[in-house]
DNA sequence: TTTTAGATATATCTATTAGATATTATGAGT
DNA sequence: ACTCATAATATCTAATAGATATATCTAAAA
């Protein structure tokens, strides 16, 4: 098959418990997004292509008959584990932010400062979030047998947006340091 | 113009010198990977569109005479000030790392540890060069205007990397405390 | 000196994924 | 009843990763 890692993240998903192609989307958006990322315009075709090969099953469900569920077969399993046999491909990230302070000095500090502030509004918001999850875990899926790998799912977005916490207060020190266009002297 | 921010890279890069479509792709490859890459694929196409638009100017070199170097114009300084101004779109992270750690309980402990190995040489092999990429600038650009920013850009990476290696090792003691098919106990 | 390997340089192609849009049905609130 | 938001599916376009092809130059090895 393809070489696209949708599959994967479809079948880890679907694993866990049935799902619709909208609950694999939501899943990830709410729960994994400090990490992964899969839009409907993957999801879908990649269900398709999965039920056609047998590795996930679509059901009906009486409680939600708009819904379809997808569950994974033994074929699907299997095919989830060689993956997991597999080295990694390296973590990716593109952040605008930095590329925008690499050519900082084109800037004014007060603009760069307001990104700066942005970013570390939104590190603290998903920090919290991660916490919370943590707990949540603690409290609803302690004996899971997958919990002790969540909880390290968790603690790398943890570590991370700490990591981004941290270096947002020492840029917007930096930056506030900075002589601009509003101001007459350095500012010390 | 496109929402492609391919444009700005490039804009940014020969905003320092002028560079040619390799060059550019280089630069993104040995100092700027930690947040930012593009290919050959985005690159060439967009420079012959910012040179269509008078962002970037074509220029030859005696000393090269098989490169083309382009340089950034008025109106392409302008352009990438405009972009510097606007709210920066939010970091993306793609880890197929911790994918697989999500469903860590349908792989072996030794195969997920061996994972995370590599992660953890990976994140201090990118580490040292960010240490050493600092350690140079402070020596020949101490003084560029620019030089607080691109500190902060290495800082960014340093401490996004040193929380990897720390989520590595507290990774490895959990994933090794795990019973696997080779162990008849739990490991303490 | 010749040959080979690696780097430089450009260009384009395919594959993967982000992001947006469209449609429909349902549920909640006014 | 009407409106708005959410759930659900599907697909489309845009952006970007990654690979490939060709040519030339340089350095190292034979």
């Amino acid at each position: 098959m393809s070489r696209s890692r949708t599959q994967f993240a479809i079948l880890a998903l679907v694993r866990i418990q049935p799902m619709s192609g909208y609950e694999i989307r939501e899943f990830c958006r709410t729960r994994l997004r400090h990490f992964w990322n899969e839009s409907f315009g993957q999801i879908y075709p990649t269900l398709t292509q999965l039920a056609a090969d047998g590795l996930v099953r679509p059901a009906e469900r009486a409680d939600n008959p708009r819904a379809t569920y997808y569950e994974l077969t033994e074929p699907g399993r299997a095919s989830l584990r060689e993956w997991l046999a597999r080295a990694a491909s390296p973590r990716m990230v593109r952040d605008e932010l930095l590329l925008k302070l690499f050519c900082g000095d084109e800037a004014t500090p007060a603009v760069l400062l307001e990104h700066v502030t942005v970013a570390r509004q939104q590190a603290q918001a998903e920090l919290d979030s991660l916490s919370e999850a943590s707990r949540e875990l603690e409290m609803y899926a302690h004996d899971h047998p997958d919990n002790p790998y969540w909880q390290l799912m968790l603690r790398a977005g943890r570590l991370g947006f700490e990591a981004r916490l941290q270096w947002c207060a020492e840029a917007e020190a930096v930056i506030a340091a900075r002589p601009g266009p509003d101001k007459e002297t350095t500012r010390g």
